[in-house]
DNA sequence: GCCAGATTTGTAATCGATTGCAAGAAGCCT
DNA sequence: AGGCTTCTTGCAATCGATTACAAATCTGGC
């Protein structure tokens, strides 16, 4: 039935569209309508067209359709890590469900690993195998002294803003959300808080740090009280933060933390050495993931709207797809809600110390 | 500088390879060897074509190369629910490396969701849109009575085989593991044992519910003595069995899980009314999550090579499109291992009933 | 100084689908 | 029946890169 017959018969071959039309007795146009615009070819044509597509197993080669549309129809997707990190995960799965029913296809891509897959994830874009970028932290990256931004494709921002005029983002007030975390434990009576950080850097690690920074201050707490330990978002992470912490003299009672994966790792340590939470000490996370509930005890933590996140980002990308000129809100900021649960209560009442004497 | 101007002159301009031609005073031929086969080209000739190349920004268009050279080095890779599931998340991390390792780029999608989604998963297949796909389950979509596995690219299984003959496939032994999982609760002396299952049907679901029950007969065990409880691998899935649990007149003391997260969400469920684990009750999970080893108490569990199932399903495609007669192995099979840690223990000690009396 | 052979470059066909233009077919009106 | 509009359909150019083939240039040997 195929015209073109190559050597090896086992070599299965495809139909393409003047498979089609020769089966058919039409020309490659009026498939071509038949498919994309089938009002302009009349009924009879038409039928006869698309048994013959039926008949050959016919898709439309889509190199060849992105080559003459100038467009794919694909979106490409950045995270910083690995994709095992469940909060990136749910962000995910928000923008596919989005990108799906607008009749996208996500691509998605981890900035990790070797120099050359950041290399090939920014060809995608250079090589106009995507129509738009949605980068899911402020990480942009930069191949050769060329960014992504100027390749000329919609980009938008998710969890973090692009610090570049013109480009959407969605963002979570994470100011907000540490000032939270933070007023809940000082709420709770504590005095003395330890603040469990992410990556140096991070547009979203400063901005907490900030929240917290401020209600701690706002609440009259001074920097001997307020200290900061480096960390990643990690289980690691929290895990030696809380070695650090079993080796204070004097340890803090309420931990404020980044990420649920260090508050975790944090609580499973310091557990393991008879400090108990939250009779000893309190914790917060912050992502609200799965398995914040099922820890021992729950996490209270700040549930982001992770998939929301996803989804308004691919929104922003999506209308600036469809118009060029869409003038889509530049900055979405969603909010995050405290989920008080098992992993924080009142502070520990101070055995006699000068200072408490001294009231 | 670009020899094309469109109307709008917001309108980024994308450089083709006759721009570079002509800024480097060549033909398109020249530029295209000087980039894909430099040492056909002259050296000055070579050094002219890269400034431009260089000068303009270029980046050869995906679509036009991939039209031409009839491959476009990327894979498919499909998972059959969400992408927070974080067993599947570090199986991807294998094959998204893997690939990336060998020049290939991993496209993912995950086959929940509307059947929509799946047909443009499926369509990226049919249209030559990928060189090959990676199928994490033995789900394999069929789009309007037709297979992906009839597109004619090579396809891979990952974690499950592929039902039809001639596809490779990367595995685990999953009868070994659940025979692991059991035989150390027997081991411990539990002689009533309750089995928290996959999804009905599901590949992996069926080898380890035989394996379980295999080692359990070979350990004389009765039915009575091996319920099986239905679930679906989730947290939600091990609470509802944990609200089964307590509410049985004899409840078993031995758990064998077929995720992780089923055991995390038993644990906690049947905790918070009271049962002490591994002191009333022992769990066993399977996969070896991070959090496996964060949960409270740690889980005893059968660790899955995540990662080398990833890179090995990699391999295999990677084999295959290399050259087309390569006879890489059909059926790779790695190993898990118990991981014994906190929540298994000795069996309770049988208070006087009748069956205790009589020994 | 001339020719065979090697090296370098250009011309043009090609991949598969879409679409502007124009021709042919059909329907409608007077 | 002739002229007009409205439908259908086909031709051929086009998207951007690759590559077979041929042409042009250079090299060295005699």
């Amino acid at each position: 039935m195929l015209k073109r017959v190559k050597d090896s018969p086992r070599e299965a071959q495809v139909a393409t569209i003047s498979d089609v039309a020769d089966a058919a007795g039409v020309s490659t146009a009026t498939v071509s309508r038949a498919l994309s615009a089938p009002n302009l070819v009349r009924a009879a044509t038409r039928v006869r067209v698309l048994d013959a597509v039926r008949a050959l197993g016919y898709t439309p080669n889509q190199a060849a359709r992105t080559l003459r549309a100038g467009a794919s129809r694909m979106v490409l997707v950045l995270v910083p890590q690995r994709n095992s990190i469940p909060f990136f995960a749910d962000v995910l799965d928000g923008v596919d469900a989005e990108l799906s029913a607008h009749g996208y296809t996500m691509i998605m891509g981890s900035l990790d690993g070797p120099e050359d897959k950041a290399r090939r994830l920014a060809d995608l874009v250079f090589s106009r195998h995507v129509d738009g970028v949605i980068v899911v932290t402020g990480h942009v990256p930069t191949i050769d002294g060329r960014s992504i931004l100027d390749a000329g494709i919609p980009a938008v921002g998710v969890c973090a803003e692009i610090d570049r005029k013109g480009f959407a983002s969605v963002v979570v007030d994470d100011e907000a959300c540490a000032k939270a975390q933070t007023n809940h434990l000082i709420g709770l009576g504590h005095r003395r808080l330890m603040y469990i950080a992410g990556p140096d850097g991070n547009y979203n690690e400063v901005r907490r740090y900030r929240g917290f920074v401020k209600a701690a201050r706002a609440a009259g707490l001074e920097a001997a009280q307020t200290e900061r330990h480096p960390g990643d978002y990690s289980l690691a992470a929290g895990a030696a933060a809380g070695r650090h912490f079993l080796g204070l003299a004097e340890r803090p009672t309420g931990i404020v933390c980044g990420s649920d994966e260090m508050a975790i790792g944090f609580i499973k340590t310091v557990s393991l050495a008879g400090v108990r939470c939250p009779a000893d000490v309190s914790v917060v996370g912050f992502d609200g993931i799965d398995f914040a509930d099922f820890c021992e005890p729950t996490l209270t933590t700040i549930r982001q709207p992770r998939a929301a996140l996803g989804a308004g980002g691919a929104r922003a990308l999506l209308a600036r797809l469809a118009a060029k000129s869409a003038h889509a809100p530049l900055r979405t900021v969603l909010h995050g809600e405290l989920l008080a649960r098992a992993s924080t209560g009142p502070a520990p009442v101070r055995l006699a110390t000068a200072a408490a004497v001294s009231r």
